[in-house]
DNA sequence: ACTATACATAGATAGTTGTCAATGTTTTTA
DNA sequence: TAAAAACATTGACAACTATCTATGTATAGT
C-alpha cells in the first residue's frame, strides 16, 4: 500500500464521526439505518461519510432490498495496519519499549 | 487513547506531505532544514505541518542552537498503533486471514 | 395504488486547510 | 557589528469539507 492510499484512509479516519463508524463496523456488519441511530447527524450527512469511507476502500457496501449493509474491507484494513505498524519511533537497536 | 485523540492523529496523517514526514522521522530524528530539502514546499509550509504534527502529540521538537530536531513521540505512536491494531474486519471466530 | 422506509443527490453555506510571500526572531559565524 | 542560517508568525487566498434542507429513487408493506 502506497503513501497516497494511506493518506486517503487517514483523511477518512480524521473525522471523529467516521472513526466511530469504523469502530462500530469493527464490531460487525451494520446497515446504514442502524448507524444513523447512533449518531446525531442527518441521513444525507451519514451518506456522505459512508461514501468517503467507501472511496478510500475501507468499507464495503452490500445492498439487500432496501438495506445497505456496511462492513470493513479486510484487505484494505490489514494493509493499512501493516503500514502503521511499520512506523517506528526508535532507532535500530535502541531498545525502545513497546517494540 | 480516546477517539478524539486518534481522529486528530489521523487528520494529521491525512496529508501526504505530513505522512511522508512521519515516515522520514520513522527512520530517525531529523532537523527541519533536512526535512525541507526533501519536499517541494516552502519553509513556512513545513513549519505549519510540523506544528500540526506536534499538536497531535505525534512529533517531539527539541531545539539545539538554531536547529530544531524532530522525532516521533514513542508514547503517542504506540498508543495509536494499539488503537488501529484493535480494529477488526472480522466477526469473532470467523477465521479471517491476517489476524 | 398508496404510504413508509432506506438511501442518494443537489445545492447552499459556514468553517477549515494547504499553500505562499513577506516579515520577524534567534543563533551562529565572519 | 554585520550577515547568514533556521525557524516562526502574519496575512491572504483558493480549494476543500461537514453539515444542513429539499428532493429524488427504489423497495417493501398495507
Amino acid at each position: 500500500m502506497n503513501t497516497i492510499d494511506v493518506a486517503l484512509i487517514c483523511k477518512a479516519l480524521g473525522d471523529s464521526n467516521r472513526l466511530q463508524i469504523v469502530q462500530m463496523l469493527s464490531d460487525g456488519e451494520k446497515c446504514g439505518c442502524k448507524l444513523l441511530e447512533a449518531f446525531d447527524i442527518t441521513q444525507p450527512t451519514l451518506s456522505h461519510h459512508m461514501r468517503i469511507l467507501g472511496e478510500c476502500g475501507l468499507v464495503n457496501d452490500w445492498k439487500e432490498g432496501r438495506w445497505h449493509h456496511y462492513s470493513l474491507n479486510c484487505e484494505t484494513l490489514n494493509s493499512f495496519k501493516v503500514f502503521i505498524e511499520q512506523l517506528s519511533c526508535c532507532k535500530d537497536g535502541s531498545g525502545c519499549s513497546g517494540e
